[in-house]
DNA sequence: ATACGTGTACTATACGATTAATACACCTGT
DNA sequence: ACAGGTGTATTAATCGTATAGTACACGTAT
């Protein structure tokens, strides 16, 4: 488990994120566990509460279940699961073309720019 | 003059985006004037401070000059002009790729995502 | 039973970035 | 001379976030 925090956003959102890119990959799978709050903390290296205001975030959007004090697991709501990856993809997208829309680029230089980049970074790891 | 802020930026930054984008689309040409701090933030509805705070990044960036008490002008140093597009689109292009790379999502998915939400958005206007 | 880990809740504090409020020196046109 | 606008600098206030500290009820394994 490791995550690579920014400084711009909050931590806890940026937890909320990482679960999501998890399950949205099918690296956390519907019904399974996921660490305490404060062992999260503790392999973080973040406050306690800090990931409980995460585990609140996801728990309020579905995405966690709780039932008493046995440990969070992933949602088995399909509905939620399957929605969740077409979310992330369009959110990104939507934020990109927001940035960029205002400068005036034809729509193939845009796309060519966006593979390149694309496959260079991914080919790094 | 319009700029529409956002509630997660600082708004000095917001602002020099702006800026940016009316240099790169040639909307603001190279030695023309732009407006006082005080004008400016009457404008845009801010504190001048913020419109100084602006006002001096953009100064260090290269992307204006300004002369005594005179008003602040584009820059004319071709290099930082024509740099200026590029760099923008790049940046832009490498966020999203940031945010998008942890999901795997193939190429042609996501380019054609970006075609369709950002043929979408243009049209809007 | 008892110690331990769990989720949850609440308050208080610290810190950083942003924004606001003032003040100052300079120039310029009237 | 002087009023008004300019850029600039300094200080104060604001605000969200993160953290710290503590507390409580609930299970469970020892």
């Amino acid at each position: 488990m490791k995550v690579t925090f920014n400084n711009r956003d909050p931590v806890y959102l940026q937890v909320v994120r990482y679960f999501k890119q998890e399950i949205a990959t099918g690296r956390l799978q519907a019904g399974q566990e996921i660490p305490s709050r404060r062992e999260l903390a503790g392999a973080l290296h973040i406050n306690p509460n800090t990931a409980q205001k995460a585990y609140k975030e996801m728990e309020e959007q579905g995405l966690i279940r709780t039932e008493g004090n046995s440990p969070s697991r992933i949602t088995t709501d399909e509905r939620v699961l399957s929605s969740l990856r077409e979310e992330l993809i369009l959110d990104a997208v939507h934020t990109f073309v927001s940035s960029i829309k205002t400068i005036d680029v034809p729509v193939d230089e845009l796309l060519h720019i966006v593979k390149e980049v694309y496959a260079k970074e991914r080919s790094k790891e």
